[in-house]
DNA sequence: GCCCGATATCTGCCATCACAGATTCTTGAC
DNA sequence: GTCAAGAATCTGTGATGGCAGATATCGGGC
């Protein structure tokens, strides 16, 4: 089962095992969230805490620790009637998730342009160049995660972030759901939008950068309203 | 007879009492986040999971699932070194926090005012009331509360809400340290901005609102700047 | 054949215990 | 008196087991 081994890698990748093994929640909750973010869950279906121990290979205790954070950010709802499930999506619900992104990333793009160095910025690049593979082969989940990679690769070079968390929280309510448009619309419908604000990194162009991870997040959202806004899952 | 099942459904409903018992970890963290948000936890001290499972009268479980939604608000940071503690205010987080505040709030009291209703504006006046009952009796912690119960008696009027949720998680990070900085101006230098927004609300002027808002975020700035933002804790 | 009720299973939830690292306290040597 | 080594304590962490409620499955009655 390569969840497992994903698992332990990412458990143990914190530190290279020498003095801190790092906690296993914390593991199980990076995995987690990777599996929301590149849309690896279906809204609407629901997890166990027992399910996720026997699969990632430890116990209930951490699965349930890992579930209380992403309950926490909004990724799972933890309903009393014992029972825990990705919540399904709600054209209100959409709509106010697209506002929060519409408000802090160009922020945090801006902010964190000045500490993006030429390193980060070649990574950028490295990690478009694989967006643009993953659309032309169609692989969906390499797409979503080159696209929050690419996102976060930005976002991240403030340190200390704030914002980052806020807005890592909208991605992980927004992972699943994304899923399902992708997987409707295909790939061949996706363009990437990530150039324009690459130059605008090369350029020390803050404004720029705003608008084009303005742009890029409107874009998303006219490709759901061609779609089917209404047939929400 | 085929009122069995409705006799059921109605017993169901006739007794939500018993029929509903709060997990207590919801509990748990209930109680901690009021404790965050009015400020009775100070900024680098230490929670551990022992003393508040004590203190609280559980176990530990449900206060670690408790602290571990906490660290994912950002409340707490959970130090790998067998250290639970309340994060130190620097005055680079301080500024990143108000600038999300800044970002956000106005934008959720927008938002929310076509869903405040008289009665909510009846329990916004009563609350203020109790603000300036508080500054006047140099009641800290009732300040606290009220200024809490205040901001999100007016951002939870729209239902569903996301951007609450994130405003939340700022408000449980400033929490501590506010505390900590209206302890050293005392409440006599407090001024209660919220008749503003009162007015706005009534008039249903959303612009208004927002600079009331607004006005109000940067007025506890401003009080920090003059008392000592250098003497951060 | 259809529906209801009992049993079996599954679920989240919580308490308890054990473990290992870190911290604190004690103690003994110089 | 100083200080370091060892013991006692405190810490987060994780596994286990069991409880109660919810769901699913199956059996029996009409």
């Amino acid at each position: 089962m390569p969840s497992t081994r994903q698992a332990e890698r990412a458990a143990r990748a914190a530190r290279p095992a020498r003095a801190e093994p790092a906690p296993l929640h914390s593991g199980v909750h990076a995995e987690l969230s990777r599996r929301f973010i590149t849309g690896q869950v279906t809204p609407g279906s629901s997890l166990s805490t027992r399910g996720l121990a026997e699969e990632l290979g430890v116990s209930q205790t951490p699965v349930r620790e890992a579930l209380s954070r992403l309950a926490a950010e909004g990724a799972v709802q933890i309903r009393s009637k014992r029972k825990i499930i990705v919540p399904t999506m709600t054209p209100e619900r959409f709509r106010e998730l697209l506002r929060c992104r519409e408000l802090l990333e160009p922020e945090a793009a801006m902010r964190a342009l000045p500490y993006i160095d030429a390193p980060r910025l070649r990574r950028l690049k490295r990690v478009d160049d694989g967006i643009e593979s993953a659309i032309r082969n169609g692989d969906l989940q390499g797409y979503m995660q080159g696209n929050f990679d690419f996102h976060f690769l930005i976002y991240d070079a403030l340190p200390r972030g704030i914002l980052n968390r806020l807005i890592e929280i909208l991605w992980l309510q927004f992972g699943p759901y994304m899923r399902v448009v992708y997987g409707r619309v295909g790939t061949a419908n996706l363009v990437d939008q990530h150039e324009v604000a690459i130059s605008a990194i090369g350029a020390g162009d803050a404004d720029g950068l705003a608008r084009a991870i303005l742009a890029d997040i409107r874009d998303g959202m006219d490709l759901i309203g061609k779609s089917a806004l209404c047939m929400l899952a």
